[in-house]
DNA sequence: ACAATAAACGAATAGCATTCGTTTATGAGT
DNA sequence: ACTCATAAACGAATGCTATTCGTTTATTGT
């Protein structure tokens, strides 16, 4: 076959297809992607700059899905809060990308707009500078471990030898996906608290008493 | 070849070139480290039981480096503290390990022992069970997330579209890594005292006044 | 109409992890 | 001391992977 009257692949339907492989739970590679389309991997190459660039792409899908439409005018720790749980919510419902996404350097513009927009969240709240990205990190770091706890936390640890206290924790709760929820908003609850406590001590630093 | 006179390849020796190449920032895989001991791929398979066996085995011998030590008899918030530090300092001594064993379930004994340890700390500390997983997750997370920036921030967010803030922060510090120990200390000291201020909440639920 | 480009294929490359059969040396048991 | 199971190496083979390159042909722009 040449150049096909009407074309066989775009970079959407490539997109389409890597997030439904994915989501199978089969392993992602590109020249399974080819297979799912019943074309030559080489052919990928005509839309996509490879392997990463599939990745990115599925990434940024998720998050335009996922991250967009967070209202501007609310407070800044509701829409942290908001933005986090829609994260988390992302990873739990596509838990397979997470162990692509998380070795790989964010360039996607939408994930970018989205940690964008979390700095200029914070910023605006009033947090200084300096602190802004480290915070980014952390509420990212959280909602990452959350999804991949959430769908699977025997896949985190798994005890081979007795242990003291960890085996009888994991399996200590009813429902994996119950104690994860539970966890969730434990995690995220001492998160916002911390954040709301930080930001009062910097508009007020004179308060301790030192 | 056959059976050598005195054995070529030990776990241990296995372990110390597997590190090496880690280490090296060349990228890790069976043959390569088969190469650099001047052996084939498959005499590895009569001392390990594949690459997973082999990462597992470097995490462990850099969890009994580095986390082993702890003294017993610390208050609970100091010996999280010195626990957090040291897995911290593990990443940024050894980042190379870091995408190798995030997507790697945890089954080294050593490791597994660390967590457990951690456990232990947090649960004499007074912490509830149903929480203790959360916040070693939490931790953990903390630790690998400052160890990567640590290693390569640009290696975290690339942005190649315009941001409004996010690349300005990126660049707004001086060298990567003094800004990246800053914002360790920002983050550990905000999750001491969060975990602090809840652990007095759960001793005394009722003087929130409600 | 013609040239440049786009988009497919197919073949080839170089790497990967893993398995299997073969060889031979070592160590244990009698 | 002899035998035999085991240990530990090799080498070949398998079936993957990502990527590159040349070829073909259809479409698009001038």
């Amino acid at each position: 076959m040449a150049r096909p009257r009407t074309p066989v692949l775009t970079a959407a339907r490539i997109a389409d297809a890597a997030m439904e492989l994915i989501d199978s739970g089969k392993p992602f590679g590109v020249n399974a992607l080819a297979r799912a389309l019943s074309v030559q991997p080489s052919s990928l190459y005509n839309h996509l700059d490879g392997r990463r660039a599939i990745i990115e792409l599925v990434r940024g899908r998720l998050v335009e899905r996922y991250m967009s439409d967070i209202p501007e005018d609310l407070p800044w720790d509701e829409a942290v809060e908001l933005l986090v749980r829609s994260e988390r919510r992302m990873y739990t419902e596509h838990p397979h990308i997470v162990p692509l996404i998380v070795t790989e350097t964010v360039t996607d513009a939408a994930a970018i707009a989205s940690y964008d927009h979390m700095a200029g969240i914070l910023l605006r709240g009033g947090f200084p500078e300096d602190e802004v990205l480290v915070l980014i990190q952390l509420l990212d770091a959280f909602a990452l471990g959350s999804g991949l706890d959430y769908a699977a936390p025997e896949d985190v640890w798994e005890p081979t030898t007795p242990t003291l206290h960890l085996a009888r924790l994991l399996a200590l709760q009813p429902s994996g996906k119950t104690r994860s929820d539970q966890a969730f908003e434990i995690g995220l609850e001492m998160l916002l608290t911390v954040l709301r406590a930080r930001l009062a001590a910097h508009r007020a630093p004179q308060t301790d008493g030192a």
